[in-house]
DNA sequence: TAAGCGACGCCATCTTGGCT
DNA sequence: AGCCAAGATGGCGTCGCTTA
């Protein structure tokens, strides 16, 4: 009987209470201790590290919970890790929330909203201190009720810049600032390839396209506006064919990395060259609308939507509503990335 | 005034005891 | 036997008090 009862008893984990006993002191102290808070001597925090030692002492994260009403756990569900948008934003949220002492633990989600919903219920059911959804798509508002008594930051690609809590990448500006680009440095005619019609994200970046051309006296032409599926082929097809047909094109903004990518093929098989210099009418200047790393092959002037950044500011604003100081996180700013291409 | 301690509260889950 | 309410339990953090 005894036997079994000093056998128990050695399996169980050490408590606060054991290095209490141990160090000859109360279990506030040790607690003091550990924490480093209160007025504890030194002489009397040391007995206490060295009976922590002696009993291989660990402090119990439920207990810690209960008491505190606080994991530190930060959930974070993303669409796709292995998405390059995704990922580099997950750098900056991470690397934000482990600087502040949290714990984050990240899931993804399939495209069903079931599957969201689903993920979303495992980390309210592990009470973590709150969440930061990172999608792709605009939440519906049944799921901002859900989350309403969670504290969340939104990161998404197409996002509604008046609610709150919610940070993004700004299509607009972006656009906005590589046209302005083209048309300083002499460029009147340019086109835009790239994006699926029903795109809220194009459209967003057709706007800020607009804006630029507007605010400098440079008339729109619809017909310069090419949609394209994410498909290298079919962009440079589509981009011979506009600059075989408009051969008054000088520039071109690319969608993205593919769309790039198939119209440096366009631009070849109209007989042209990618580069800056449009005097001598071969040469089409091109700006990829997306981050394209500098270890590239290609050597493309491109706009950097700074996600590691935009992470980062989402994570800031979670702990500042975690603190009871809820602000609104504020945009980044797009930066130009000029290489050869414009 | 520094140092240390007791008591309380956190809250989901389990146990106990009383009642029908 | 079944149900329900009340109390106990787990480990820890912190306030406010006592001691030297």
């Amino acid at each position: 009987m005894v036997l079994q009862m000093d056998s128990k008893h050695s399996a169980k984990k050490p408590t606060i209470a054991d290095v209490a006993a141990l160090a000859g002191v109360s279990v506030a102290a040790v607690s003091q201790v550990i924490s480093g808070k209160g007025r504890i001597s030194s002489w009397t925090a040391q007995i206490v590290k060295d009976a922590i030692n002696e009993l291989g002492y660990v402090r119990n994260h439920n207990a810690s919970t209960l008491r505190s009403g606080k994991t530190n756990l930060i959930g974070i569900v993303l669409h796709n890790i292995s998405d390059n948008f995704c990922a580099e934003l997950l750098d900056g949220v991470s690397g934000e929330l482990e600087a502040n002492g949290k714990i984050p633990l990240f899931i993804q989600y399939g495209k069903d909203g079931a599957s969201l919903e689903n993920r979303i219920d495992l980390f309210l059911h592990l009470n973590v201190d709150g969440i930061i959804l990172i999608t792709p798509y605009d939440v519906s508002d049944d799921l901002y009720i859900r989350l309403s008594n969670t504290p969340t930051a939104y990161i998404s690609r197409n996002c509604h810049y008046n609610k709150k809590h919610h940070i993004g990448p700004n299509y607009f500006n972006a656009v906005e600032t590589a046209t302005e680009h083209l048309i300083k440095h002499g460029h009147r005619n340019i086109a835009f390839i790239g994006g699926e019609k029903d795109s809220y994200s194009r459209a967003e970046r057709i706007g800020g396209f607009f804006s630029a051309l507007i605010s400098y006296d440079v008339i729109p032409h619809n017909e310069w506006i090419i949609d394209c599926p994410n498909n290298q082929r079919i962009a440079a097809e589509k981009t011979s064919n506009l600059l075989t047909h408009n051969p008054q094109i000088t520039a071109i903004l690319a969608y993205d990395e593919m769309t790039a990518n198939g119209a440096i093929h366009g631009i070849q098989q109209a007989g042209k060259s990618v580069g800056k210099d449009n005097y001598i009418a071969r040469q089409i200047a091109l700006l990829c609308l997306e981050n394209i790393p500098d270890t590239a092959i290609t050597n493309l002037t491109c706009i950097d939507f700074s996600l590691k950044e935009i992470g980062m500011r989402a994570a800031q604003d979670l702990i500042q509503q975690l603190e009871s100081h809820p602000g609104q996180p504020n945009n980044t700013v797009p930066k130009l990335i000029l290489r050869d291409s414009a």
